[in-house]
DNA sequence: TGTACATCAGTGAACGCGCGTTCACTGATGTAC
DNA sequence: TGTACATCAGTGAACGCGCGTTCACTGATGTAC
């Protein structure tokens, strides 16, 4: 039985391929991705490469879909060790919330590349990007929905206002049979991610870190804030 | 006197290159920029771009220094207007946070390259770029401190505590002599841009719009709330 | 008023570089008989 | 066990492209005498 082995190998040389790519980004930028660049560093010639992935474009969605995944994979550890810690679920969350932070300034431009500039020529197939741009969402709610169902969090539908014609939206497009809850805590989810991605990006950026000194103090008292804020009438 | 005239004229080239310059990342995004792309464009060719300009990596700093002060202005004129029509202090910092969002709206790749990803080979020589990035913080800085000084806002010290290392920072950095007020607002005002940032750019970059629908509500709503939050005990 | 001159914005060719993609090919591997 | 064969990862040359920067130069302008 050749065609597994074979199969394998190459998912191999993909994810070599993809590794090196990833490396690459890392000294000249997300636009400094180049396929002769790769073959340079592999030992091969540009159009080897041709055997694993289409195009370049190709290339730069696999980047893209781990990037997602990975970042997702790693909030949702972050979590479940906090759960099996028998954290109460605001620190599940907060615990996720710092795995947030620390996957994006461990992988800096994994994290531009899926929240950062769009590479000139390049359109993502959203067919494949946007579902895997949506496991951190569903990660965090699942931990919301959940301690809210428990009782053990509680956001308040005052300061958590969502306006009518989002919830509207929300209700049309992903919530057809939601709770007043539900919505809420679907905002709330999406207040909380607009504020960990502007915290990280302008820490990412270096602009708050000569500002603030200790940009993780920042980032811990802020979101710790945003919390506080959330769940208080 | 030819001298003067010949320099205005100079100068205009150089409005008419950047504008040239804004144009063309439009299309091709931050890194698409390219001498001989702007001399085409132009009808020139690409040497005669340094007489106005010694380097690529100036023009990309003069490109940078406008977009800083172009959107710092734009914010202060909006708040200007809000104080002309006699608003509340509250409404006045409203008015100029929409005014920070309205503005990269309308400029977005002008944002990018000052708040997204960094340019690869270039480096920013910072005694040029980092007075100009004050530009923003100062705005806000002097209406809050306003405000706070004529009791018509308050900053609470519970909600806004400042981490220790934090305040240490700002102390040695920026405002030896700072009242503990002082240190609030300046804290409030990095917590405000750091949540203005976050829902900014993932509007810029589409993560929001197709989430919310209403990317404008959903901006308005949370810095709304984030007053609120600001300011209660 | 007329000529000699300096200035300097812009040219055109060249340097050396890198890029994605295509194409016909080679040559090792490992299978099938 | 030994030979014929198919597979297919990888090659090398080529296509046509774009880039920043340098250099010696041209030629219009406008000044100085």
């Amino acid at each position: 039985m050749p065609r597994p082995r074979q199969e394998l190998l190459n998912e191999q040389t993909r994810h070599e391929i993809k590794a090196i790519a990833r490396a690459l980004m890392q000294e000249k930028g997300t636009q400094g991705l180049s396929l002769r660049a790769i073959a340079r560093e592999m030992g091969l010639t540009a159009p080897a490469l041709y055997h694993y992935y289409p195009s370049m474009d190709d290339l730069i969605t696999a980047l893209i879909v781990d990037a997602f995944t990975n970042h997702a994979h790693h909030v949702q550890n972050c979590i479940a060790r906090a759960r099996f810690k028998q954290l109460t679920a605001q620190a599940q969350l907060f615990e996720g919330c710092l795995a947030y932070r620390e996957w994006a300034l461990s992988h800096r431009v994994d994290y531009q590349l899926i929240y950062g500039n769009p590479i000139p020529g390049y359109v993502a197939p959203k067919e494949v990007t946007v579902p895997a741009a949506k496991l951190m969402s569903e990660t965090f709610l699942v931990v919301m929905n959940e301690a809210v169902a428990t009782k053990e969090m509680h956001f308040s539908p005052v300061r958590c206002h969502v306006p009518p014609n989002i919830a509207e939206h929300f209700r049309t497009r992903f919530l057809p049979n939601a709770t007043e809850s539900e919505l809420v805590v679907f905002y709330a989810m999406n207040l909380m991610w607009s504020v960990m991605h502007g915290l990280v990006a302008l820490e990412l950026t270096e602009h708050t870190p000569p500002v603030v000194g200790d940009a993780e103090a920042f980032y811990r008292a802020q979101i710790h804030n945003q919390f506080l804020f959330l769940e208080q009438d």
